[in-house]
DNA sequence: GAGTGGTCTAGACCACCCG
DNA sequence: GGGTGGTCTAGACCACTCG
């Protein structure tokens, strides 16, 4: 394989750069492009998440370039959680069904005590016209179909996080109150395994706000109590907005951990 | 040099190892002993904050390795924001006298509008003896003495921040409200250049609170008021930690920006 | 043109995992 | 023992910066 732009390696001929002859206006190095067809692959399903990946030397064969260059490419996607490294095992699609993933999304963490996860309790689950500003985030047509999910996490059976969510309907379709009950675990592994959406990153925004007397109703707190808002908005390969979250938190009894580094 | 199981760091070729016929309990890769060799240059101030630290062909003699494992502990140094890499120039010290810098301890965002950096107005500054609890964050003793400071910060002249830091008194000796009037720019570029003390990561714990009588009037809002809290503890090489800060934002036209990656 | 970091290769060997 | 990722080396060339 060669680089897109004019680029040395001594290697084979049949470069797709060759043909095209010009000067490099955009360069782009070999193990960026491995990279690039790497993630082709895990975004096609070519290795479904949960899969070991090919082997280094045998991804080296199939894009004809060297270990080291296959290497590199490898590192970026396993610095950036796409796949996870086990040595002595081989390379394997990352997944939301591990707890290792389960806390890269849920930052809440209890003042004392181990980090455990919530269980959910489906307060509405509905499709509906996608607002303006939901459209706007998630990359939609203002009135296009969004699955709306609202749910109250519970740590220990106290009610904590009150939740809101807007999906894209299209490809959302078929999400229903039952199937979210049905099952166990983080929603990020149903959405990967049901619906193929796997979430990579979000960004979130968040602020300080008054609890509303509904909201506070979930909470069993009073109205106007403090809460945590974290709007999220989810991407999945290709920097694609897929998810659009409210949470409220509860903070009495938990904080939302961050790392500055 | 060689690995320290087989081997030791000496730099001559025969090794411990051979000697030992031990299987290796506790494996330290060459590029990360040469890791910690750099990060102590470091710490002890023998390449200063912006400074350009010697070229990787230059460290790789010097070590008596190849470039390629210098390259290796380098990557890992810059991934830690410890020093940065300039394609042409050099590997420079990183500095908190940068606007590179200045918002990765600063995660305040306006709404809407660029980001830009606060003005700070002292409130107090001083001496005291370190609460227990504030010495127990700060690895200090019961007792300790330490620095006191309070703040407002403003951004377009709206106070947003009220801060409160403890810092180890023995550290930071001779810190005055006259010396951080007279400072222009953020506290840790000062913290750097004048107590040689370089804060590289944090902890943060994030809640809802009410603002309380005093830091509402500073803040210009009623009593009440939900505001973000931030607890912070920073730390300096070795995993030591030399701030405490707790931080009161007002979120109405600004959220805290967080990236899940 | 000289010096720096950045890319790419080829080959050797090590640590780890499993059958 | 054979496969996998992990480390280390040596050498070549490229892209960038600056005098």
């Amino acid at each position: 394989m060669n680089p897109v732009t004019p680029n040395q390696t001594t290697s084979d001929a049949t470069g797709v750069a060759a043909a095209s002859g010009q000067p490099s206006p955009t360069f782009s190095p070999l193990y960026q492009q491995i990279k690039g067809l790497i993630t082709q692959s895990l975004q096609s399903g070519e290795w479904k998440p949960g899969e070991m990946i090919p082997s280094e030397v045998e991804l080296a064969n199939r894009f004809k370039v060297s270990q080291g260059t296959v290497r590199k490419a490898i590192d970026e996607l396993a610095a950036e959680n796409l796949v996870m490294r086990r040595q002595g095992k081989g390379t394997f699609v990352s997944t939301h069904h591990e707890a290792r993933a389960h806390f890269r999304f849920l930052r809440l963490m209890p003042d004392e005590g181990v980090p455990h996860y919530p269980e959910s309790t489906f307060i509405e689950v509905k499709r509906l016209r996608a607002p303006a500003e939901v459209a706007r985030l998630l990359d939609l047509k203002s009135g296009d179909a969004v699955v709306y999910i609202k749910r109250v996490q519970n740590f220990d059976g106290v009610p904590t996080i009150v939740e809101e969510l807007w999906l894209p309907g299209l490809i959302f379709k078929g999400l229903t109150a039952e199937r979210l009950n049905e099952y166990k675990g983080p929603m990020y592994g149903l959405f990967e395994s049901e619906f193929g959406t796997r979430m990579i990153r979000a960004q979130e925004k968040i602020r300080a706000v008054c609890a509303e007397a509904g909201d506070a109703a979930l909470l069993r707190v009073a109205a106007g109590t403090p809460l945590l808002c974290a709007e999220r908005v989810s991407f999945t390969y290709g920097d694609k907005p897929v998810e659009l979250r409210r949470g409220l938190y509860l903070t009495e009894r938990h904080h939302y951990q961050n790392d500055l580094i």
